[in-house]
DNA sequence: CGTGGCTCCTGGCGGC
DNA sequence: TGCCGCCAGGAGCCAC
C-alpha cells in the first residue's frame, strides 16, 4: 500500500475501494482473530457464526466506518481503523502483514488481514447496519452533507472549528491532518468559534471541505500524489507557508497538535468578543 | 451544551 | 550502544 496518512475519510475510502476490488463475492471459510482487544461488539466464535459460509455483497462507508454487507440482509462486518489501521489482501501467507488483528480466509484460498500496529481500531458485528451507526450517534458523511445541512447544522453550534470539523457526532469522516488542511485552505485559524463566521465564511468552508476531500479521494489518498502547496505536505513548526513567505505555527487545540498558517489564518472575532 | 483531561496502545525519538 | 521516559493520536468517558 502506498505512503497514506492516518485513516480519514479519503483513506478509508481507499480501504473502501480496495475490498471491494479484492474481498467480494468469495465465502469466507474462516475467521483468526489475533488481538482479541479489536474486537468490540461481538466475541470470536459469534463473529465466526455469522461470517463463515457468507459471502460479503457489497462495501461501503460513513465517515471512517467502513462496512462490508453480508448476503441481502442488513447485516454488515463495521471496521474502523482507529490510528494505523489498513487492509491487506494476498495469497501466501509469507505476505501477511507484521501486526494482523483479524485474519479472514476465503474459500478461494486468499487471505484479508486487518493490520493495526496500535490497536486503536476497532471490529464491530451489526445487525442492521444504519441502527448501528444510530446507536454510535454518528453524524452525516462529511462528502455527502449538502451545503444547506451543512449550514443548518452550524447554526445550532458555537464550538472552536477545529474541534467541531473532527466531532464525528457532527459530521462524520474528519480528523486531525484534514481538519487542519480545510481551515489552511479556508483561511481560517483554527481556534474561530464556529458562530463567528458570517454566511459567506460559512459556505466557503463547505465548499472548500469538499474540495479538499474530493481532491484527496481522487488521488486515492496517497500522499504523493498531493499538491505540494497543501499545508499536510508542511506539518512542522517553522516550515515555510507554500503560499507565503510566514513559517507553519504548531498549536494544541483541544490537545491535538494542530498546524496553521499565521499569515494567511484569521482569528475571526465576534462582535465584542476580546481578541486572543 | 461546551471544554479539558485521562485512557487505551505501540513505536519512534531525544536524552543521557 | 542501550535503555528510559515521553509523545502522538481516534474516540469514549468523566468531571466541571
Amino acid at each position: 500500500m502506498k505512503s497514506i496518512l492516518m485513516p480519514e475519510l479519503p483513506e478509508v475510502e481507499s480501504f473502501r475501494k480496495y475490498f471491494e476490488a479484492t474481498s467480494l463475492q468469495d465465502p469466507v471459510a474462516w475467521i483468526e482473530v489475533k488481538s482479541p482487544a479489536i474486537l468490540r461488539n461481538i466475541a470470536e466464535h459469534d463473529l465466526r457464526r455469522r461470517l463463515v459460509r457468507k459471502r460479503f455483497t457489497s462495501v461501503s462507508r460513513r465517515g471512517k466506518y467502513l462496512y462490508a454487507s453480508i448476503g441481502k440482509g442488513k447485516s454488515a462486518l463495521v471496521l474502523h481503523f482507529g490510528m494505523t489501521g489498513f487492509l491487506s489482501h494476498f495469497r501466501d501467507l509469507d505476505r501477511e502483514p507484521g501486526h494482523d488483528r483479524m485474519l479472514i480466509t476465503f474459500g478461494s484460498g486468499s487471505y484479508l488481514a486487518f493490520d493495526d500496529q496500535r490497536k486503536f481500531g476497532g471490529v464491530f458485528f451489526a445487525d442492521d447496519v444504519q441502527e448501528f451507526f444510530r446507536t454510535k450517534n454518528l453524524g452525516p458523511d462529511a462528502l455527502a452533507i449538502t451545503l444547506d445541512e451543512f449550514l443548518n447544522l452550524l447554526e445550532h453550534r458555537r464550538r472552536q472549528l477545529k474541534p467541531l470539523l473532527m466531532d464525528q457526532s457532527f459530521i462524520s469522516g474528519i480528523g486531525n491532518i484534514y481538519s487542519d488542511e480545510i481551515l489552511y485552505q479556508a483561511g481560517i485559524h483554527p481556534l474561530t468559534s464556529s458562530d463567528a463566521m458570517d454566511p459567506g465564511r460559512r459556505k466557503d468552508l463547505y465548499t472548500v471541505m469538499r474540495s479538499v476531500l474530493e481532491t484527496a479521494v481522487e488521488r486515492d489518498a496517497e500522499f504523493d500524489r498531493y499538491p505540494e502547496d497543501w499545508l499536510l505536505k508542511h506539518r512542522s513548526a517553522g516550515a515555510k507557508c507554500p503560499l507565503d513567505d510566514c513559517r507553519v505555527e504548531r498549536i494544541s487545540v483541544s490537545g491535538r497538535t494542530s498546524y496553521f498558517c499565521p499569515c494567511r489564518q484569521e482569528r475571526l472575532l465576534k462582535k465584542g468578543e476580546p481578541a486572543g
